[in-house]
DNA sequence: AGACAGCGTTCCGTATATGGAACGATCAGT
DNA sequence: ACTGATCGTTCCATATACGGAACGCTGTCT
């Protein structure tokens, strides 16, 4: 009798067992495409996905068919199609259009580059982004990823889940650093997580990108539970302690006015 | 011999074959859960989709071993990994970003709304959005789809294709009208076509909600097949005569100011 | 308690989706 | 012209993904 435990009258699916090959390459050829610049043909993704040639053009037309990808001379691309999964996944709570509403209403912050994000396994995916005019040599993508031990809302994330929580989302080997600042391993971001709980927010001091830091803070969901985050960019030299102290409290401040929005 | 017509060495696929449904059903799937708003579980799904739920089922926890779904007791629901799709979409060309630097620098816009929008087939779908201060009643949902036919965009882009593929594109039957201004047929469209491309920019006059007026200028790739369009939205009190000559001749300023960015 | 209806999950025979091989067209190099 | 490499597409035997039926469980009715 296999170990079937069982969760709130919910049986475990076995992760072992291959189910439906076919929806597993559908989503690697959307990826792959997405990845690319450019279009790609059947035989190139067939190559660079290791699956036969036949498979791959038999689920890309079966894409193009249901509008999903676009097909010319020179290849499959993604078509818009995948926006609706995005709008709907981005509207499903009100945090994306009250970060901006927010952030257009408080003009504190105008000079500066703010990021909303939210914790996937161990990574932090960017949600939305409102551009400052001053360039930062660096650009959020909606959609872009990074490890969470080395962003600011990251940070600011995981110090709010209990220790156990956090060292299971980190047990992966550790992403090896951007720059010689990123923090070298758990036990060092566990030193570091006593710091931003207690001040409220976190610092990614050029931890992503030489020469930028971020400070950031935590958006809490109804049980305590961290569900996304904001972050202010900025270059190091703007980021001097008091400005840094200033800036802090006030993204703070930010987070906790969103966190009471009641957010899914 | 079955008609195979080809086309510059290129077969066309059979679209009659039914090939690799499970990736069909994955795609199905997916947007069953974008349009749902809460999560939902196997039963739920199987039954709206009319797929077996055995099957539903082995594509759901596949889907959630890829990090496309999540799961929880509650069912299954969106996670972020779409937004890498989308976010390699909309930074395919740099149009977004152009669109949102030109509106930040030019101040003579900035009290209204204004969209950025593509067309697929007989639809536009907003690509983005940039919010006045000023409420409009209507919000435009980034991902969001309306009928070309009664959209600013969707007239600006349409009034630049040669008629024959107009035709071909909106040869379906004709969209129920959304307000009782709503364009009533192709032939009505035929004839209004003649004066967007007489006065450069198209006019919804509260096709799509009463009481909204867009004005909507086509943005053109290198060989002046539409890419794109832009529009402006205000209230019809607000869209005086004098006002709307004003505004048309703005935005078909930076809309040929973005079509030179040469745009893919 | 008992019956029932709903859920998520598993099982296994079989209909079928798959993939290796072949096809025709194109292009580059000779 | 003639290769040969590579492209998108088709074909068909067969390995296998699918789906109907059953399972265990939870909650809600009499």
């Amino acid at each position: 009798m296999p170990d079937k435990t069982q969760t709130n009258g919910r049986h475990m699916a076995d992760p072992t067992k291959r189910r439906a090959p076919a929806a597993e390459r559908t989503i690697r050829i959307l990826d792959q495409l997405a990845a690319s610049s450019s279009p790609m043909g059947v035989s190139e993704l067939a190559r660079c996905l290791d699956i036969p040639k036949s498979s791959v053009f038999g689920i890309c037309e079966t894409l193009v068919e249901t509008g999903v990808l676009h097909s010319d001379p020179t290849g499959y691309s993604m078509s818009a199609h995948c926006l609706r999964w995005s709008g709907a996944y981005l509207s499903r709570s009100s945090l994306v259009s009250e970060f901006q509403r927010t952030l257009a209403r408080d003009g504190r912050l105008a000079n500066y580059t703010v990021t909303l994000s939210t914790l996937e396994n161990d990574q932090v995916v960017y949600l939305a982004c409102r551009n400052s005019d001053k360039p930062l040599g660096f650009t959020f993508q909606i959609g872009m990823r990074l490890p969470a031990v080395y962003s600011a809302t990251g940070k600011a994330m995981l110090s709010q889940l209990p220790q156990e929580q956090r060292r299971m989302l980190l047990s992966a080997p550790w992403h090896a650093p951007f720059t010689d600042n990123s923090v070298r391993d758990l036990e060092a971001f566990e030193e570091d997580v006593k710091v931003w709980r207690a001040q409220g927010y976190a610092v990614d001091n050029g931890e992503i990108r030489e020469g930028m830091v971020c400070l950031g803070a935590p958006i809490l969901g109804p049980e305590g539970t961290p569900v996304a985050g904001i972050a202010i960019s900025m270059t190091s030299t703007e980021a001097r302690d008091a400005a840094k102290k200033d800036l802090g409290g006030i993204i703070c401040e930010i987070a906790g006015s969103l966190s009471r929005h009641h957010l899914g």
